[in-house]
DNA sequence: GTCAAATATTTACGCGAGTAAAAATTTATT
DNA sequence: AATAAATTTTTACTCGCGTAAATATTTGAC
């Protein structure tokens, strides 16, 4: 175990240097003269010093921390954009931090406000969408250079990165159109504006196949979409509320609940002979492939969406924290076929 | 929006008192006169403050913060715990920072580095286990108090919160004994101690009964255990490599794998007439009622365990940071018996 | 109204670093 | 070797707050 240096004056003097020397080295350690460099680094491996987060952050205006903040950490899309984006973060220097609003309202308020509280450089928010407090998430906004990604608030933050839902949606209805019956669409009450921008666009997309739009709107509160999914996927199975034997889930999560509400219910899900309906979901959740029927869905393209919201986030650190003007970024999805639909 | 106060010696000039007192107040509002809290509180309508943090904690040998370190967020299980975690440290006064490892061990370590360098009251520790760098974590554990959760690794930290597989796996096995065939173990190599615990109790709990112990051990790396489930599941059953039509999964994600893997090789999964197969899991994760058909399993105990975990810790910090001596608490799961087995 | 106890203010120093300016030293160039 | 350029050292001040000691003020009890 190596010696604890409790400074940086100290360990200044163990290495045979003066203070600012091993401030600008740890600074950037290319800053100084390679013979120093490797003073230092031979003095590190004597002694145990790193410098004292605290001290250094009281000075700088902005600090190398970034926040990052998912309404939903249980959800593993969240979990694995969350994942991509603290790579990317550490990669470039940075420390991200991880919140999860749990879907709160309360929660997500709260996040922020201990995050302002941080100087984070910057902040690569999905919002609660419906649930967030709008006022106190500009004043946000204002203080704290913010990307949004997954779910957009018209004019928030400096920039976001999501899915065309406009793109995604008519994809698989016409794929589902073109394979059989046109699609229901099966909904909750929307907890963002992407369930709501999905319902307009399957609507769309129906419409202009010359189909007339059947929605099943059911009730169900939060994030246990697939609580809600099998529940009133029961519900609307007992009363014959699917208009046609194939529906479309406004996500993932909410198609694994009806898939498991029609397998409880003794109905064959799938494309081929036999099968009594067709089920077709959203987003490629990490787990659609594990279904049974595995799942077909439009996957979310999690790569560049992630690569592209910390990327937009350091464009904007780097121009001081202000954006010439608010991008939006829309990535297209890929259809997934497996055999549910 | 309010006029912010850059500094405590600004904001005690507004609000017409001292900042010892001010200081007094954010450390503990109860501890000023009622009269110049109101005073405090007026001001704070009035004007935008809030004390620095990097200026509080530099002076604080401990601060209010606490890691919450967990294996693997995509993970919903873990997501499960480190939400209930989570909140208790909040209501508890603490801030809690969550940090997920990926599974990878270079990450652990770095998380635990920069954790120490953010003087944590304490930290909450699933480690990754056969993956996590011992010696490292050792070094760690010494300096900040600990409790480890979920995988425990002998002697480290203040005290160990998990379940108790030699509880668990028997009970499922007893169970899966008592209405039909005896139970194949279906296991890949271990990432962590359950693993092991779990193989061993299973061998225990079949040789109790009379019976053969079958164990089919699969290859697959990292955590990615439906996908190992899933393609090493097709696999033994193309092989017949399970003896008995009765599998116990080590966990749930892995009996997830496999059921996709029987459905797709047509094998009905359940209990009644006419199934090929009966699969059990462990864990009673999240999603395992929605799988088809719903997963049976044993459910662990994610409130007692979260709760025990936390108190442990308080109590640690309230010790100043060591234990009298190392508690491990254990608690029992509970059967949740459902269709697939 | 008096006096002790409780609370607030004043004053002053410390924490661990960032950082700026001037002086001193090392390195590179010719 | 002389000189210019690059780097390091010295010195000193800043940041925002914790905290301790002495002093002053307020409060409550009688």
């Amino acid at each position: 175990m190596l010696h604890k240096i409790p400074n940086m004056e100290a360990f200044a003097r163990v290495s045979g240097l003066s203070r600012p020397t091993i401030s600008k080295y740890f600074h950037d350690p290319d800053s100084v003269r390679k013979s120093t460099r490797d003073k230092i680094e031979k003095a590190l491996e004597t002694y145990d010093y790193r410098p004292n987060v605290y001290a250094i952050n009281q000075n700088r205006r902005l600090t190398k921390t970034i926040g990052v903040v998912v309404p939903y950490l249980a959800d593993p899309f969240f979990a694995e954009l969350a994942r991509r984006i603290e790579r990317r973060c550490i990669d470039a220097g940075f420390s991200p931090l991880l919140f999860s609003s749990h879907g709160r309202r309360a929660l997500e308020v709260d996040i922020l406000h201990s995050l302002r509280a941080l100087k984070p450089a910057g902040v690569l928010l999905a919002p609660l969408g419906r649930g967030s407090d709008h006022d106190m998430l500009k004043d946000f906004c204002e203080d704290v250079p913010t990307v949004l990604f997954d779910a957009n608030i018209e004019g928030l933050g400096e920039a976001f990165v999501g899915s065309d839902n406009f793109q995604s949606i008519p994809l698989m209805v016409d794929y589902l159109c073109r394979t059989g019956e046109p699609p229901c669409f099966f909904e909750m009450p929307p907890v963002n504006p992407n369930a709501n921008k999905r319902r307009r666009a399957y609507v769309d997309a129906m419409m202009r196949l010359g189909h007339e739009p059947q929605i099943v709107h059911v009730e169900g509160e939060g994030w246990g979409f697939e609580e809600v999914g099998y529940t009133e996927g029961i519900l609307a199975i007992e009363r014959h509320a699917f208009a046609t034997g194939t529906v479309l889930c406004s996500n993932d999560r909410l198609a694994i609940g009806l898939l498991a509400a029609a397998y409880e219910k003794g109905l064959r899900i799938g494309r081929g002979q036999g099968c009594a309906m067709r089920i077709a979901g959203h987003d490629d959740h990490p787990f659609a492939r594990f279904t049974c029927p595995a799942l077909t869905t439009v996957a979310q393209d999690y790569e560049s969406i992630s690569d592209r919201s910390v990327d937009a986030l350091f464009d904007v650190i780097e121009a001081d924290g202000k954006a010439e003007r608010r991008v939006e970024t829309l990535f297209p999805g890929t259809l997934v076929m497996r055999a549910s639909a």
